[in-house]
DNA sequence: AAATCCGGTTTCAAAATGCAACCCTATTCG
DNA sequence: CGAATAGGGTTGCATTTTGAAACCGGATTT
């Protein structure tokens, strides 16, 4: 028996792991988010077997992350495109881009480098932050009690 | 042949997902966060297999997210506990919770409730912002062109 | 002294992955 | 027009990973 599914689980993480947590799935969708839209573009830029992306495509497009758009003006072209659940892992994959900045810096070090379109200045590192917009580290927050039971599920 | 890796790829998310990217590790993480700390208690609360779970843990703590403490006082117990480099995993984790909660919400319903311990009021939605600290999408940003040959490689 | 807990390792069947080869439908080239 | 090529897949097969369960050895409990 090989990997374990959590679609039922109620942890909103494992159900989010369910949809991007595997090796493809999040690097398809960051490539989506730089442009890339062709079946033949994902596969040359990312190095991945064919069948394999094939997969992942069909399952993010039913988990409406991407959706699949017929562009052939005679019948078979196509185009991914990300929905707006899949923009909004636009968070995600910046928290974690800076991490992995931050944690492993590539060998030629070139961090991203994400800029404001109208100020051209680069982003904020992405934080938790409070009502108030302060940064929050781990130490500052706390699950109230009543939704314990959620926290502590796989 | 099984699973590609990408250590030294100068895509700064391909290294973070080989580090954090498998099924197991980030909900390692989590239940970390949430102050996990033992081998049976993870194996408990994940229902991971323990061979699994052993290779995990040491793959976390290879890479610096986990530490490795004895806390026998005569010799064979351990705890496994955040690095500064894990707890740093903290906004991706929460932007995931919360990206899961409001796409694929519990059948119960119970989203993420995390607070400031301070003030008692829950966390902001997480986002990318600005140098202003105005929350951007991914309509509002660009890659400077001499970034480019980062963003696009896998 | 026996049972139990903790943290693993080993064994083995059932998936998942990667590569290469093949397929069918356009479109482009000569 | 016929042949070659590109796009988007599918199929087969060998290699890895995974998961369940059995086993293990040192502490601790009873």
């Amino acid at each position: 028996m090989a990997r374990k599914r959590f679609d039922d689980s109620n942890c909103s993480v494992a159900r989010a792991l369910n949809e991007v947590g595997d090796w493809w799935s999040l690097l398809i969708v960051l490539h989506a988010m730089y442009g890339t839209r062709r079946f033949v573009d994902f596969q040359q830029q990312l190095g991945i077997a064919k069948n394999i992306l094939c997969d992942r495509l069909a399952k993010l497009v039913d988990n409406e992350v991407l959706r699949k758009v017929d562009v052939g003006e005679h019948g078979s072209r196509f185009e991914y495109r990300l929905t707006e659940k899949g923009r909004d892992l636009f968070p995600v994959v910046v928290a974690l881009r800076q991490w992995g900045d931050k944690w492993n810096p590539a060998p030629d070090g070139q961090p991203l480098d994400l800029r404001d379109r109208d100020t051209g200045k680069p982003v904020q590192p992405v934080t938790v932050r409070n009502a108030e917009g302060q940064p929050l580290s781990i130490r500052d927050v706390f699950v109230p009690d009543n939704a314990e039971s959620d926290s502590k599920t796989a």
